[in-house]
DNA sequence: TGAATATCGTCAAGTATCTTGACTATATGG
DNA sequence: CCATATAGTCAAGATACTTGACGATATTCA
């Protein structure tokens, strides 16, 4: 135990950026935590990302990979890795030769029952933490930013 | 332009999670292209990660991994990147002979320096965006939700 | 119609960021 | 002095990305 470095300075930043980067963290790694406890090994953070962007009546791969804001082949690769797990199929798309259909199979909409549950159980629980109002102030704000994109968001790169 | 999957439940997300995640993503975004744009072409968000956790005033390195949820090998190959990039130097600890301090270089400080002037022009970019209000409830939220802690967070990996 | 062009997905190879395991050197506490 | 814990390093491997090149199908328009 020695801190003698001087005392003080040795603040951890206070900022938007700082603090949504920590609050997300957390929330990743207990929701990953429990979907892997609940049984489904094969979730990921990344992976997680990705599910976020296929809704439960499936997608066509290329819109998948114009909402990730990751390049093609990193969509492609992590698909290639769901699929292996079964967790979701890719179908020739029958109105374009060139494009797939990516749906979820009976695991992956398990899996997504289950994560619903889950994140029902944290919010809970930050509710218990900050309280009700807290909780709402935060919603709105973040879905007010999400609404007033600044569009500083950079496109998905390797779509050249 | 097909759009014919049924038209319904293609929605995204909307919990606080996702919402976290999507908003700390576009903040690292921006702050990275800004800080890649201003000059400072190592920055990566990984490496910004771990210099949220070295104050100004430089850290022992066994503090940092205490501090930062990765594993101390994780840490050490950051700070391996950010020596040789001149950011930071490695000195031995003269109260501990298996030690070591860490502390920025003028470089690092000067990256420091533009990356709070950064910070606060995307600050302002949000409260034009969202009002001062929200922007306040925001940061007072997140702010609730770092102090009680819900110690669901796990411990660095690596450690023992 | 048919040739130029764009889009969709894939293959291959490389980089950044993490992990676990094994090890050395120094410190600490009987 | 010896047992054990701590600080840092070395090595190898996994995951999640990147860019580049390519084949197959669609679209556009002269």
């Amino acid at each position: 135990m020695v801190k003698e470095l001087d005392e003080k300075s040795d603040a951890l930043p206070d900022h938007v950026g700082w603090r949504l980067w920590q609050a997300s963290r957390a929330w990743q790694t207990e929701f990953a935590a429990a979907m892997r406890a609940a049984g489904h090994a094969w979730f990921s953070e990344a992976r997680a990302g990705l599910l976020g962007h296929i809704p439960r009546n499936g997608t066509r791969q290329s819109a998948l990979i114009e909402r990730a804001a990751i390049s093609k082949q990193a969509v492609q690769q992590l698909l290639d890795g769901l699929e292996a797990e079964g967790v979701l199929e890719r179908l020739p798309d029958p109105r374009d030769g060139r494009g797939k259909l990516v749906r979820y199979t009976r695991k992956g909409l398990d899996a997504l029952r289950d994560g619903d549950h889950i994140k029902l159980e944290i919010e809970r629980g930050y509710i218990d933490r900050i309280g009700e109002r807290r909780f709402a102030a935060l919603m709105d704000a973040l879905r007010s930013l999400d609404a007033e994109q600044g569009d500083a968001s950079g496109d998905a790169p390797g779509s050249k």
